[in-house]
DNA sequence: TTGAAAGCGCTAACAC
DNA sequence: GTGTTAGCGCTTTCAA
């Protein structure tokens, strides 16, 4: 491989010549001027933009501190929700003058583990995360305990620290299913799969209130993966002992009941009423509107990040600082599918 | 902030005293073993697997050598079709044992810019970009002639010997518009904005080609960007002279195209016949099931991505490398919104 | 307030 | 085949 000749990098030493000091000088000045009087400050500045110079990164970590990256583990970027999310994370960082370095977990505790260990060793200045791991059993306690900032997105690690951005999830669920109640239905069923997971446990939690209030029977359907959707409604909504209406836990839920109920050729909101947790991006256009609870993905992204980034800036350890707990709003938005009429969006609907 | 007293790094000398040779022999192993005795090997290699022993990243970059991360910039992930491209991406990069820095362009060519430096002064391995840049004025040749493969996505770059993996948008395009003529339409509109980009001036060329393959008068609506698309399917489609079918440039703007109709009381295909390049996630499940060109945004980055790590293996310098450029197919995807009956994704649709 | 020296962990270049 | 040396660019001491 031949060498280029390319503009060789210019180094702190090159600064330090051109403004007639020592590189420490140069380093004090990049690294906030504490200690080094205006007139140097000035000349070394002025030498910095003459020549262009930029920090090497690698040599700064060497040293021991932080890149100026942070970490983020996702489920998969192949779900709107997270890849949203990612993307508010990543712009924020950017304004922070961060860059992202972003892995998927596909949904496996070891993977996460192992990503987790990679950002670590890469020096990641905080690690931003929707954790599959229920429990600080593993690495990222030693992690944090090692002084880097973490925050969770959408779920908590019990026994960590961390700090927390969630949702509404119970009251969220709550609302829509009264919502449902209050179309007359007695008998709403719950689907969803990963009903460990704390939003989805949550959701459940909020279903089970408002039927419990309403001295109505909570009836769980869950299942081990959205695969098992379609055979669980077949299985669930034959008889005309089925329940009249279905309360879905997360928008792939949704979206798999929608199909299965085509395949079927059941109708909303006549044979059954729906309402979902999750917008969907093409919610109203569907053949009926679907009625969902919505939560903002980029909110929850853009939240955590700036939190993350408070705790990187106020540079105290993990362990001494109080722990954040956010927690988001959700909407309820009203369409058609729970049997309301009216145009799609309108506001008349919601007139209860 | 206190010292934490957790395991501290094992070194590359840690391992060399443990095997009892000198830190080169262990460099020399850990990068592949050339030039070193099978017995010294073993030795070294159980060194190092009991000391747990992780090379340190910032110090072999520091030396020069590449970072095990690859860069990846597409506009924005909050966008389905990149965001399952950068899934993609990074499943592979995994595999191949590097992490993927992920930064977002906002569509805007000078953050493009900036991110590219950022990404190449921390080293990275490789470049693999959805790029906004059009001709290879700026950084990029630099880049590439420094010596960083580069692979772009789904548009070209002018004049930049990088490797492309495109689609087939003009073949794509054409056969979605042949088959809106074949259901008998002489004023098919095509629509969409963005127009310069490679991607959709393709899909316009196709688009035209069918056209006037068939003797009739193309008529092509531009829009500035998303946002304008109401506005103009209000204008033109007022009177009784509007085209009987509209084909829309991509997946945007058939979902502005179909709020747009439902406002107008415009319905889907009795009105106006419509086909749309890129598949929708519930095109299937909508009031008019959309037919569409679909096209793999997996498929998209799962090929630039090996392309990215064959360069990278090769270790050739991209000069010297010959242009590959691969063409992935689409698939016209008919459902009802062309004017076809049945059942949607009912084979016998496509009996032509 | 400024500077000199040492060394972070690694590998290229050169001994032996 | 294996070891020694030097130094990548920066910041942490410590001295002035």
């Amino acid at each position: 491989m031949p060498k280029d000749p390319t503009r060789k990098k210019v180094t702190i030493s090159d600064v330090a010549r051109e403004a007639g000091v020592a590189q420490m000088t140069v380093s004090r000045v990049v690294n906030g001027g504490n200690y080094v009087s205006a007139s140097v400050q000035k000349r070394v500045r002025e030498a910095i933009e003459k020549l262009g110079y930029q920090p090497n990164e690698a040599a700064r970590i060497l040293k021991g501190q932080k890149a100026r990256i942070i970490g983020l583990i996702v489920p998969t970027l192949a779900d709107t929700f997270f890849s949203t999310c990612a993307n508010a994370v990543q712009e924020v960082a950017t304004r922070y003058g961060y860059m992202t370095l972003i892995q998927t977990s596909s949904s496996r505790t070891e993977v996460e583990t192992t990503e987790i260990d990679m950002m670590v060793s890469r020096n990641v200045a905080g690690l931003i995360l929707i954790p599959m791991e229920q429990k600080a059993s593993g690495r990222l306690a030693e992690v944090q305990a090692s002084g880097v900032p973490i925050v969770t997105l959408d779920r908590v690690v019990k026994g960590l620290n961390a700090n927390e951005v969630l949702v509404e999830n119970a009251l969220g669920a709550e609302e829509a299913v009264r919502h449902l109640i209050w179309h007359g239905h007695k008998q709403i069923a719950c689907l969803g799969y990963d009903t460990e997971l704390l939003s989805i446990h949550e959701r459940i939690q909020g279903y089970t209130n408002a039927m419990r209030e309403a001295g109505l029977q909570p009836q769980i359907w869950k299942v081990d993966s959205s695969k098992s959707i379609p055979a669980i409604l077949q299985r669930k909504l034959e008889g005309a002992q089925g329940p009249t209406a279905l309360f879905t836990l997360n928008n792939v839920t949704t979206i798999q009941t929608l199909h299965a109920l085509q395949t079927m050729g059941i109708k909303l909101p006549k044979d059954l009423a729906l309402a979902g947790f999750d917008d969907l991006e093409l919610a109203s256009l569907l053949t009926v509107p679907i009625t969902v609870v919505r939560q903002s993905a980029h909110e929850l992204g853009r939240t955590g990040a700036k939190l993350l980034f408070d705790m990187i800036r106020s540079g105290v350890s993990p362990k001494e600082m109080p722990k954040t707990r956010l927690i988001l709003p959700t909407e309820l938005v009203i369409r058609n599918s729970c049997g309301c009429k009216g145009t799609v969006e309108d506001p008349l609907a919601k007139s209860h």
